[in-house]
DNA sequence: TCTGGGGTCCTAGGACCC
DNA sequence: TCTGGGGTCCTAGGACCC
């Protein structure tokens, strides 16, 4: 049996923790750049704010409701992560960190009937140790316990927890949800499933297998088989290293020249070669993405990416910065208004086995040295102590006027967060 | 004026190999 | 008139997740 550990209204949830007088108040939280509402408690759901919505079009109406608004606050929220996990930990072994509010525990070796009060015990728990609301699904696939969790945070009369226990409950849940509610059912596929008369969970569960593998792959048939029953689909911890690694952001007001493109693109992968270096990996690949708002009308818009293959895998920022700078050169135009860049890192590989090249003219000792010592100095200072020079002085690219304290960790933390 | 960020997996089709 | 068979690797694009 798999449990679903989800925290309710994450990112909402705590900044409450940390602020009891947002306890009876609509709380939201926003997006980078106070762009987006991207949490809400649910009182602010009650009021119809939806996911995704933009805060400049709901600042009159969220103040008129007397809604707490929040930047987001992710060091604050990656160690609420943590502490969960450890939580669980103590509770139950065999846990898959599946995102930053996510959890699935493998309940396999605990007898069926104490399934029950384990979900009640994790439930409890968190709540009394870290002050953070969970709901917990239990069922014989994840995507079931997916399903079980839907009901159990929806629905009062299951304070929070449901245990799938026999095959009728589970028939009936699944007749009464939406095909497009299922884990792994995006709006296409949604959209897809409806016109060819699959409505409910249930219509999926009894679904043409061959018609199900022609439209939607093998990824779509492993849906129908664990809403079965059958468990085949697995997940990666997010504390796995990463196969790719980004850095992007919108900036808040849009850049018009290369000068100060090339200051973000190297800001952007001061942060990627510190993730990757954290992570003890190498690239083979770099890539910078340039674009112009998705707002804008067509003949204002502007966007390309250029990637260029390493000669050796490299985790130098010095290097990697160089790399990047020429790649952004190759897609810059001038006279548009660019709204949001990136950089990214592909094809990584352990940096303790890399293949050198026999023409390869850098130092790497000497920069590997030198690396060191500056992420040290950057960890124990603050970020960007030491920078370099091409990333200029305003390296603030992104705006957040209403963030919370971070109540619980130091700026030293910032390197590791995962979201 | 203003609209987030970071991932994964799968497939089809092309290039190339013998 | 007729034109093999079997494989790998890579990439772009599309779907999904939080």
């Amino acid at each position: 049996m798999h449990a679903l550990i989800d925290i309710n209204n994450f990112y909402a949830s705590c900044e409450r923790v940390f602020n009891p007088v947002l306890r009876n108040q609509p709380v939201v939280v926003l997006s980078n750049n106070d762009g987006c509402i991207i949490a809400r408690s649910s009182e602010a759901k009650a009021l119809g704010i939806k996911m995704g919505a933009a805060y400049f079009e709901h600042e009159k109406f969220l103040k008129e409701n007397n809604v707490a608004v929040y930047s987001s606050n992710y060091p604050l929220y990656a160690d609420m992560s943590d502490r969960m996990v450890k939580i669980l930990n103590e509770i139950t072994d065999d846990i898959t960190i599946y995102s930053i509010d996510e959890v699935f525990a493998d309940l396999s070796s605990h007898h069926p009937s104490d399934l029950e009060d384990i979900a009640h015990e994790i439930k409890d728990k968190l709540l009394k140790y870290i002050g953070l609301p969970v709901s917990v699904g239990v069922a014989p696939t994840k995507t079931l316990a997916k399903v079980a969790n839907y009901y159990a945070k929806r629905y009062k009369k299951f304070s929070n927890v449901l245990v799938f226990k026999d095959d009728e409950t589970i028939k009936e849940a699944l007749l009464l949800i939406d095909v497009g509610e299922v884990w792994g059912i995006g709006r296409q596929f949604k959209k897809f499933l409806k016109g060819n008369g699959i409505k409910s969970a249930l219509d999926l569960r009894d679904a043409n297998e061959t018609f199900i593998r022609k439209h939607m792959t093998v990824t779509g048939l492993r849906t129908v088989k664990e809403l079965k029953g059958y468990s085949c689909i697995s997940v990666d911890s997010i504390r796995e290293d990463r196969k790719n690694i980004t850095h992007s952001r919108t900036f808040k007001t849009a850049i018009t020249n290369i000068t100060e493109l090339k200051k973000a693109t190297a800001t952007f992968t001061v942060r990627v070669s510190e993730k990757l270096r954290f992570q003890k990996s190498a690239a083979n690949i770099i890539g910078v993405f340039i674009e112009t708002s998705r707002f804008n009308n067509k003949k204002y818009k502007y966007k390309n990416s250029k990637v260029i293959n390493l000669p050796v895998p490299s985790d130098n920022t010095f290097e990697l910065i160089k790399y990047a700078v020429k790649a952004l050169e190759t897609i810059y135009v001038n006279g548009f208004q660019y709204k949001k860049a990136g950089v990214m890192l592909f094809g990584l590989q352990d940096s303790a086995n890399m293949q050198y090249s026999i023409f390869d003219t850098y130092d790497r000792p000497k920069y590997k040295n030198a690396l060191t010592v500056l992420d040290k100095i950057n960890i124990k200072m603050g970020r960007d102590t030491v920078r370099y020079a091409i990333q200029g002085h305003n390296t603030k690219i992104s705006i957040q006027e209403r963030l919370s304290p971070r109540y619980t960790t130091s700026w030293n933390q910032i390197i590791d967060v995962k979201t």
